[in-house]
Parts: C-alpha cells; sequence; structure tokens
DNA sequence: GCGTAACCTTACGCACGAGTAGGTATGCTC
DNA sequence: GAGCATACCTACTCGTGCGTAAGGTTACGC
C-alpha cells in the first residue's frame, strides 16, 4: 500500500555480485561497530542502501552473513601474507615479510578485521572457523620453523614446534589488536617491534640487543 | 497455585553468601559453555538448584552478574600471579614465576577462566573491563622489564616498552587458550615452552639453545 | 510490446528470553 | 508464640529482532 510516490527510483537495480559486496562492506562495517549480536539485520540492510529481505535472499541468515564476511576479510589476509613470504628465503627474512604484510593489512582494515577477529573469538558457531583460519597461519610459521631446523640438521618434537608457533602467533594477534586501538600508531614500526620480540627474546632485549629491519 | 506438596522441602535456606557463591560458580559454567549470549538466566538459575527472581535479587542483571563472574575470576587470577612473582628476583626468575602461576591458574580453572575471558573480549559492554585487567598484567610486565633494564643504566622508550610487554602478554594468553583446548596438556611444561619463546627467541631457539626450569 | 525472470519492497508472525509482580514458607528475636 | 525480616517460589509481561509472505517494478529477450 502507499506505493512509492516513483518520483526518482532512488537507486538503480544492481547486479547480484555488486549488491553482494555491498552487503557484504555493510555487513563487516556494522558487525565491527555493535559486535555480532548487538549488530541488527535491519541496520545491516540500511547501511547497505537495501532492504532486508534481499540480504537473506542473497546471503542468508544471519549467521552464514557472519561467516561470509570472515571468509572474505580472512581469505584476503591469507593472500596478503602468502604474497610476502616467498618459502625460499631465510628464516628471519621469512618472519619479518610475514609480519609486515601482516600489520599492513590489520593497519589498512583496522576495524574491518581486528574486529571482526575480536567477535569471532568468543561465539561459539564461529570460534570452530577461526580456528581453522588460525590453524593455517600456525601451520605456516611451525613449518617454518620446522624447515630452519633441519636445514641445520636439528629436529624437535611436532608439539613443541607448534605451541612455539601457536606463542608467536598469538603474539602478532594481540599487537594487532594493540594496533587496531591505536589509530596513530604505525604498521611497519609495530612490526619490527614485533620481530625484536619473536625472533630476539627478552634475555637479548634486556642486553641491548636490537633488530633492525633490512634497507629492502 | 498447586502450591509445592511439601513433602521434602527438597533443599534447605542458606544464607545469601553460600548461595550467592553458588550461583557465581553456575553462572561462570554457563556462561563458558555457552557464551553470553547464548547462555540463559533461566539456565544459570537451574544449574544454581535455585529460581530465576533469586539471582535478580542477589546478583541484579545479567550484564550486572557477567561482570561479577569477572570480577571474581580475575582477582582470584591476579592473586595468583601476585604471590609468585616477588619484585626482587631477577628478570628471568620472575618472568618464570609469574608464567608458572599464570598457567598453574588456567590449568585448574580451564573452563572458568579461559572461556570467560575470550567472552569479554567481543562484547562491548565488558571490553572495558577486560581491558583493565590486562593493562594490569601489562603494567606489571613492562615494569618488570624497565627494572632490569634500569638495573643495567638502559634506558627504552615508554611505548617500546609497553608494546613489548603487550606482544609477551598477548603470546602467554595465546597459550592459555592453547592450554584450555587441551586437556590433556600439561601446566609446567606449558609454561616452560612459553619461557622458551619469551625469554631466548626463534634465533636462539632455532640456533638450538633452549631454557630449562631452574632446580626450583 | 509483451512475457518472464530477476530485483526489490512493505509489513507482518512469532519465538525467545530478560526482567517482575505478588505470594508463601521459614527461621530468628524478644 | 507474635512479629518481622529474609529466603524463596510460580507464573506472568513485554520488548526485541530474526526471518518471511505476498506483492510491486524494472530490464531484457524475442
Amino acid at each position: 500500500m502507499l506505493a512509492r510516490v516513483s518520483s526518482t527510483p532512488t537507486f538503480k537495480r544492481l547486479p547480484r555480485a555488486v549488491r553482494e559486496q555491498q552487503m557484504l562492506d555493510a555487513a563487516v562495517k556494522v558487525f565491527s561497530r555493535r559486535g555480532f549480536h548487538a549488530a541488527s539485520m535491519d541496520e545491516i540492510a540500511d547501511d547497505a542502501g537495501i532492504s532486508k529481505p534481499m540480504v537473506y535472499a542473497y546471503l542468508g541468515t544471519k549467521e552464514e552473513l557472519f561467516v561470509a564476511c570472515l571468509h572474505r576479510e580472512g581469505t584476503r589476509m591469507m593472500e596478503a601474507i602468502a604474497g610476502a613470504a616467498a618459502p625460499d628465503l631465510p628464516a628471519d627474512e621469512r618472519l619479518w615479510r610475514g609480519l609486515r604484510a601482516f600489520f599492513g593489512f590489520v593497519g589498512a582494515h583496522r576495524d574491518g578485521w581486528a574486529v571482526l577477529y575480536r567477535q569471532a573469538r568468543g561465539e561459539q558457531p564461529f570460534a570452530a572457523e577461526l580456528a581453522t583460519m588460525r590453524g593455517r597461519l600456525v601451520e605456516v610459521v611451525a613449518g617454518m620453523l620446522d624447515h630452519a631446523l633441519r636445514a641445520k640438521g636439528r629436529e624437535v618434537g611436532a608439539t613443541d614446534l607448534e605451541v612455539v608457533a601457536y606463542a608467536l602467533v598469538g603474539a602478532t594477534e594481540s599487537l594487532a589488536d594493540w594496533l587496531a586501538d591505536h589509530p596513530e600508531a604505525d604498521a611497519e614500526k609495530t612490526a619490527t617491534r614485533m620481530m625484536n620480540v619473536a625472533w630476539l627474546g627478552a634475555d637479548q632485549l634486556l642486553r641491548g640487543i636490537t633488530w633492525h629491519p633490512p634497507a629492502d
């Protein structure tokens, strides 16, 4: 009823693929700002300049929508990292490039990634999804360490390796949180600090030994 | 209506202080298992063997209840750590004792702490609360590093110190998560691994240098 | 120029769960 | 053993927000 006074159609009809991206953009924005539960499908639809049933038609339920966000952002991040850390470099070089790519990504997608990430940790249905992604990262780091160790004819238990990798990934995520909360902070500098902690350790740092990025 | 067939009163009347603890126990359990939103006040009341209005009467709204949980668990943890790491020990010894106390605590309260922690990160209203607690931890670690540095006549910018501490705390939390998810894992061993990463760094570890707990 | 398919809307049903009203039993005090 | 405070209950209200039914409108093929 009261069929809109079609003076201007206000907005054009757009192909599905485009609308889906708009919706995902809006969803990421709203989910980050409000959190999964507090975010309402109405607000997301509104923010995307579209009505709610369209969101359901294209991306499914709220949970599915959130998973779609996670996937898109996660894939983007993984690509950013994978593209930076070639597997045939020495370990320190690889670690450095990976870290730089990671913090660069987070710095550029502050509210996008870091907050989605924080969200997903808590909510049961997504924790598994997230764990898979983190698992891939841990695997990469553990693989790197293993590779470096084998090159020296040394070997370490798989669990040890995994736990060390887990700690490194955790520290990195933690600094990513810090970066997301400090808009004035510099991504490159944060990566350098992370590299110092991860590569040298507290003992060396207390001795005044520091690591600096290569001239590149 | 249908006023309970008072054959057996089923459960005794208990003083407020006792009931409050029972409620908090139940709340921690349910919040951990379900997450803040998915947890229902009915289930918590049920689990505590009490009816819902009692929960409201004693601990207030759902949010207030959750904050009460956070406070109790957080305080317990802080006490466990503070009691272990005397401020006049050398840095490595202090770090080791703090880590051991921390992982010991998490190991003993797996579903209690770690999951409450995971929950609180995401939800807006509690993030601040949590940030304060983490802030205290970061402060302690940063203070420890600063103390050790000054003893050697060296000095470092406050931000650098804070970020390093932040990374260490993050890595530790991350391993705590890992520990909470691996019931078979040993807390002491996890603490040792963390110490290796934090104190020695990847470079040393790759060189085959390792750290071992003192005879104590 | 007309059918059909895809796009898009308004307006609603409905479940779920936080919080409460109002009443009953029990123990403690004098 | 009357009075009073505190412990405790059953059974509701009511907002909120997910998901959908049913119908309008635009583009495109033929």
